[in-house]
DNA sequence: GACGCTGTTCTATT
DNA sequence: GAATAGAACAGCGT
């Protein structure tokens, strides 16, 4: 489900709805959502504690709470948050429920159930797995860094751009669309990529991002924010589930094949495969 | 009904 | 190590 765009529209919803709310406990319906630790000591470690701030690195989302703790959250592809000012009943797919101290709940679904919740120690969450090897988001990156790192690899250079250790916070929607942008074909090797291309991706990348992010993300399927709430990017999208239609700069059938599993669209006019 | 697809990432295997 | 295939899972479209 989220890239970027909808994990910052989420972590940014989740802050305005359980800032500075006390956790008086927390239910685990399926104990395989809670990684590292089982849901009884989930429940002693954040029981009392107040939640300073939400926000989100990359596609996590980050609890800082008032204690020694911060819980790390993952959507996967289908995980969602709700917030509700009174009690409300679980639902076949809720596997986690958290009461404030006020009464209200915030409950995390996800059919899928691939999503996760993860409890780590502030002092050092930065420097252990799981974020201790992601690199920059966009924005961030310094471009003579990545593109050291794509020349290293023979990859496909849209597999080296959803490497979340080479660039932070693309995902299948937003790797298509930068490289259909800048006419690059996806199984261009890494090594490749000029500097002038690695630097448009990263400015793309960024520009796309903090647009979709200002419109609460990309709506295509499953994904919405906190309590249903759609995203309404998912109308200028040029190229992601397009298959089949034109394209919008030279009116050629895009097509959709797969590079390393994952579902491509591509332009064969417009994205000229590179020379072999 | 069966099969192949799905916005992600981790693990095992080569 | 680097690169790939498979796995985790439920639902939807063909």
């Amino acid at each position: 489900m989220p890239e970027l765009p909808e994990v910052r529209t989420v972590s940014r919803a989740l802050n305005e709805a359980v800032k500075d709310r006390v956790i008086s406990n927390v239910k685990v319906f399926r104990e395989k959502t809670i990684v590292g630790t089982s849901p009884k000591k989930l429940i002693l470690a954040v029981g009392d504690a107040k939640i300073e701030r939400v926000t989100n690195i990359g596609k996590w989302i980050v609890y800082l709470l008032d204690n020694d703790k911060v819980l790390l959250s993952h959507l996967r592809m289908t995980g969602k948050y709700y917030y509700y000012k009174d009690k409300q009943k679980p639902t076949k797919h809720t596997h986690v429920v958290f009461d404030f101290k006020d009464g209200s709940q915030l409950h995390f679904e996800d059919y899928r159930g691939f999503g996760t919740l993860e409890l780590k120690d502030k002092k050092d969450y930065l420097d252990v797995k799981p974020l201790s090897k992601l690199a920059e988001e966009p924005q961030n990156m310094n471009y003579i860094h990545f593109w050291d790192k794509l020349q290293k690899s023979r990859r496909a250079i849209k597999t080296l751009i959803l490497d979340q250790t080479i660039v932070l916070g693309f995902g299948n929607i937003y790797v298509d669309e930068t490289l259909w942008e800048l006419r690059i074909h996806p199984e261009t090797p890494g090594n490749q990529i000029s500097q002038k291309q690695a630097k448009d991706i990263l400015k793309f990348g960024t520009y796309i991002m903090d647009w979709s992010t200002s419109l609460g993300g990309s709506t295509v399927s499953t994904y919405s924010s906190i309590n249903n709430i759609e995203g309404s990017f998912s109308q200028y999208l040029k190229i992601f589930r397009k298959d089949g239609k034109p394209c919008p700069r030279c009116k050629s059938t895009i097509v959709k094949t797969k590079v390393n599993g994952r579902g491509t669209h591509t332009c064969p006019e417009c994205q000229v495969k590179f020379p072999i």
